[in-house]
This record gives structure tokens, C-alpha cells and sequence, in this order.
RNA sequence: GGCCCUGUCGUCUAAUGGUUAGGACACCAGGUUUUCAUCCUGGUAAUCGGAGUUCGAUUCUCCGUGGGGCUACCA
């Protein structure tokens, strides 16, 4: 059974790059039948918090990243937040330590960052020296008199070590240049690669996929791996996503955190699209993948080995694709949220939040159908959520505000502006409410628009914007159906007393 | 500095020991349209460099070079 697991740290908001780590664990897991295992990796009492881990659950849920075992729906090899395994790494500290593989170093901060100083100044790798291995009995019990602080040390050997990474091949490295690493602060306090390794074998964890980033950390973790005599896994180093100059991707020079791209507005399939597609491609032209259609073509061996810039355009093009192809009834409650936020509509209560009826700002009552067909009139024109309301404000004021002059259409006189929209007012007063709908009322206009023998934008653009109060907007057609007959004629009217 | 990883259009990528090196995003031009957006058509644009192997290399090998990562009592 292949077993695969993410195990992020709560020390910040959810990174994108953690998420595609685990969309890439999970799609291996799904890909072949396996196990999803969501760990907490929290050794880090000083930095992190409940509220993170919290932040990271509820991402992977929002992306639909579903697991098997993890710290809120437990599983058979529990707990699965590293603070609450302290027993389980005390028991493997201690068999270490019995065997002489891990010592007592009693350096200060200060005088390791000097030896790191000095092997620097000479071009040397800079490492521990080494020279707490050979404590006597005598001095150690002298220095725990003194009370001087401790940490456990592993005693690395010297020697050619090779792994092989399913995407890169054989990794090796000369172990000599590692130096013995601090694996636990005490007996209760194993650090980052220690905990890792007692994690992963207990939890019989297969395939440990990463970031490229621990690419030099998988030499240390075999150590101790073999030091503890667990089998090892199979190791899969994913290439790393960069800035646009080709760094990692950080917080710098990007959004990172996925909560952002959730608030501005970015889907979740889309989000899962993008980021799968960085690194990885099953081939042929396809662009648009659902998590299934992904799961069931990913493979380890299709995966790159350079790393690739986040193209938030992209992105942005692959949101689109999924906001058109999503229901609008769907698609409205999606976008409700950003219209109360700009105080567009308000809720008549708090609890019909999600179905309305609300009060617009321009003090209207409207339902739930009729912030549907705004949002039906603007979905081909927006690339994320939170664009609904860059051109929706007029529909829930009473009157758009706007500078006149730009009701006239290429160069029309003061005198055929107010003539087409006396002519429009006409003509639209003459359609019954029964009528009122796009398709008819385009049918009408333009058909009355030719008998009169002139062209659609000497009377359709003056329309539009006394509408509107826009230059750039959905037809007239469809804005004037969603106004309804009274709205529409009280807009014309309002253009014409201001032309 | 040391160690490790890595290099196809601006970006994400496909492909092959022999192709006009394909697609998508972005960009540009045209069409549709009252505007914008959508949509349709077309276009610009790439195998890092040098050797070697080979009839033939972008593909295989070596060297160079560019880029990145790691170098914690963080993860």
C-alpha cells in the first residue's frame, strides 16, 4: 500500500507552495490507489499557532485535497501533530543515545558561530567541528552541575552517500561535509529531521515527495533512518515554484499565502489547475483538468526537474475558464460575498445572507434572481471573483452618476444625443413588461433603430451609457432586462435632463 | 565560498537521433460588435555556448556558462 503524507509546519497562513506539495502527494496517492496523510509538523513550540494549523486544514478542504489520516479525523498510526508524539520521539532519542550514536554537545551559540566563521574564512564548508564527541563522563556531569544548556547531537559518519530520487536519479553527497547535526534540543525536543524520520516510519510512510528544497535534507534523515535501523522510503524531490526573477517564491515579490488568492477571488479548481501544471504535464494539448482528470493521469516520471515561475496571467486565464464554465445560480452565491463587502447590497437579515432578499444601497429591495442576472450579464467580462463588482455598482443604485459628455457617440451632435434617447424612451415605453427580456428588446430596438434608417450606435451607445453611466459595459439589451421597464425609463429620463 | 540540483518561445510546456521544433498564456494585427469582454482568423517569438560520438544532435557524452537551492539548537 503506498502511503504518502504532507506534513506542514503552522508557522504562518498556508503557503502555495505547501499546497502544491500536498496536491502533488495527493494526486500520487489517488493516481495509485494509496494513502493521504495530513501531518502537523509543530516542533516549533516558539512559532507555532493553533490559528495556522487551523488556516492550513481549512485550505486543503477549500481545495478538495481530501485525507485519509490527520490530525482531525485521526487514523491508525495517531497522533498526527508532532507535539502530541513526544513519547514516540523520546523512546527512539533514547536507543540512539544508548548506543553511542548521539552525544551531549555543550557549545554556546556564540562559539558555534565563530567555528562557522572560521571554516568560512578559510572556504570550507561550514560545519561542526566535532569537538563535544569526546566528552568525558567527568565533564559532563561538571557541566550539567553548572547548569549548562545541552543538545543532543548525532554522530555522523564520513562517508559517499547515495540516494535514488525518482525524479532526479541518483543524489549523492560526501557526508564528511555534513558535520555532526543537532537532532533534538533534549529528550523531549527533537528537531525538524529527527522528528521527520520517526514520523515517517511509524506512520509506514512509502514516498516522501518534497520540494527541492530538501533535497539536502534527505541525506541527513537516511542517516538517522539507517541509524534507527527503519526502512527507507522512496524519495521524490519536486521542482521548486519561483518569482518571476527565478528565486523561490516568496512573500517578497509575491502572494504566497493561499487564503489571498481564495479572498481576491481565485477558485479552487483553477488554483489545482495551475499549480499542478507547474512541474508536471501528462503531455498532449489539453490546458483544463479537473483533480480527477489529474489524478488519474499524474505520474512521478512526468515530473520536471527545473523549476518554473508562477505565471499568475495564467492563472487568471484558467480562473476565467472556470468561472464561465460554472453554473450561475453557483457562480452568484460565489460572488454574493464581494457585492455585501462593497456595501452594494445588505442582507435584510443575517440569516438569508445567502438567498436574500436584500436592500441595495440605492435603498431597492431585490431578490437573489436579480443579483443572478447581474452576475449572468458580467461572468464573461470578470477573471476573478472579486472583479463582480468593478462594473455592477449602477445596478444597485437608484441613479448612476457620470459625466454627461459621454453619452455622445463618435462625434454626434448635443441634438441627436437627446433625440435618440427620446427615441429610445419611445420605443421602449412601447414594449410591454411581459416583453421585457433581452432577446426581445434587442429584437425591437434594432428593428425600430433600421426603420428610422440609422445605426445602432448613434441610438444603442447613448443608451447604453444613460443606463449605465459607463463607457465600457454589458448591451443595453441586457442591462435595461435586468433593470426592469420602470428603472429603465427613469435612466433615460435622468440622461435627458442632463444632455 | 562549499556542496547539491538544474537550462526548449517573455512564461508554462510538447516532441524526436532525421519535424516547417507543436500547444497554451501573454503580446501584436484583423474580423464580429453600440462599448468593453467573449468569440473567430492570422502573426511575432525558443532548443544557453563549445567540443565529442554520429551519415545526421535540440535530443547522447564531456567541458564551460547561466539560474536556483541548501549551508540553524526553523521547518
Amino acid at each position: 500500500m503506498i502511503r504518502v503524507r504532507i506534513a506542514p509546519s503552522p508557522t504562518g497562513n498556508f503557503h502555495i507552495g505547501t499546497a502544491r506539495t500536498a496536491l502533488y502527494n495527493y494526486l500520487f496517492a489517488r493516481a495509485n490507489k494509496g494513502v493521504f496523510v495530513v501531518r502537523v509538523e509543530d516542533t516549533d513550540e516558539m512559532r507555532s499557532e493553533e490559528i495556522f494549523e487551523k488556516d492550513i486544514i481549512d485550505g486543503l478542504q477549500w481545495l478538495g485535497l481530501s485525507w485519509d489520516e490527520g490530525p482531525d479525523i485521526g487514523g491508525p498510526f495517531g497522533p498526527y501533530r508532532q507535539s502530541e508524539r513526544t513519547d514516540i520521539y523520546r523512546k527512539y532519542l533514547h536507543a540512539l543515545y544508548e548506543k553511542g550514536m548521539l552525544y551531549r554537545c555543550y557549545c554556546t551559540p556564540e562559539e558555534l558561530e565563530k567555528e562557522r566563521q572560521d571554516y568560512q574564512a578559510r572556504n570550507e564548508p561550514p560545519r561542526y567541528s566535532g569537538k563535544c564527541r569526546a566528552i568525558t563522563d567527568a565533564d559532563r556531569i561538571r557541566f550539567e552541575d553548572e547548569g549548562k544548556n545541552s543538545v543532543l547531537r548525532f554522530r555522523v559518519p564520513v562517508e559517499e552517500l547515495v540516494f535514488t530520487d525518482l525524479v532526479r536519479g541518483d543524489v549523492s553527497v560526501n557526508t564528511g561535509l555534513i558535520g555532526d547535526m543537532v537532532v533534538a534540543k533534549d529528550m523531549d525536543s527533537p528537531l525538524y529531521n529527527f522528528a521527520v524520520v520517526v514520523d515517517d516510519s511509524t506512520m509506514e510512510i512509502t514516498h516522501v515527495i518534497s520540494g527541492e528544497d530538501h533535497i539536502s535534507n534527505t541525506h541527513k534523515q537516511i542517516l538517522i533512518q539507517r541509524a534507527l535501523g527503519f526502512p527507507l522510503p522512496q524519495y521524490a524531490h519536486i521542482p521548486l515554484i519561483l518569482n518571476p526573477d527565478r528565486s523561490k517564491l516568496s512573500k517578497r515579490k509575491n502572494k504566497v499565502s493561499l487564503i489571498e488568492y481564495r479572498t481576491e477571488g481565485f477558485l479552487p479548481e483553477a488554483l489545482i489547475n495551475c499549480m499542478a501544471l507547474i512541474g508536471w504535464n501528462p503531455g498532449g494539448e489539453q490546458e483544463i483538468f479537473s483533480l480527477d482528470e489529474l489524478a488519474s493521469a499524474f505520474s512521478l516520471e512526468r515530473v520536471h526537474k527545473a523549476g518554473a515561475i508562477f505565471d499568475i496571467q495564467k492563472l487568471r486565464w484558467i480562473n476565467a475558464q472556470y468561472i464561465r464554465a460554472k453554473d450561475t445560480t453557483e457562480l452568484t452565491h460565489l460572488c454574493l460575498p464581494y457585492f455585501v463587502e462593497k456595501g452594494y447590497i445588505t442582507p435584510v437579515n443575517a440569516e438569508l445572507f445567502a438567498t436574500g432578499p436584500f436592500v441595495t444601497k440605492g435603498g431597492r429591495e431585490v431578490d437573489f434572481a436579480y443579483c443572478e442576472n447581474v452576475v449572468a450579464g458580467e461572468r464573461e467580462r470578470i477573471e476573478i471573483l472579486s472583479e463582480i463588482t468593478d462594473r455592477t455598482e449602477l445596478f444597485f443604485v437608484e441613479l448612476p452618476d457620470y459625466d454627461p459628455a459621454i453619452l455622445t457617440w463618435k462625434g454626434m451632435s448635443t441634438e441627436a444625443v437627446h433625440e435618440s434617447l427620446l427615441f429610445a424612451e419611445h420605443e421602449l415605453l412601447a414594449i410591454d413588461e411581459e416583453m421585457w427580456n433581452i432577446a426581445s428588446l434587442e429584437e425591437r430596438m434594432k428593428s425600430a433603430i433600421a426603420d428610422k434608417g440609422l445605426k445602432n450606435g448613434e441610438v444603442l451607445w447613448p443608451l447604453r451609457v444613460a443606463l449605465t453611466g459607463l463607457e465600457k459595459s454589458p448591451s443595453p439589451f441586457e442591462v435595461a432586462a435586468i433593470l426592469g421597464k420602470a428603472y429603465t425609463i427613469s435612466r433615460i429620463q435622468h440622461a435627458l435632463s442632463r444632455v
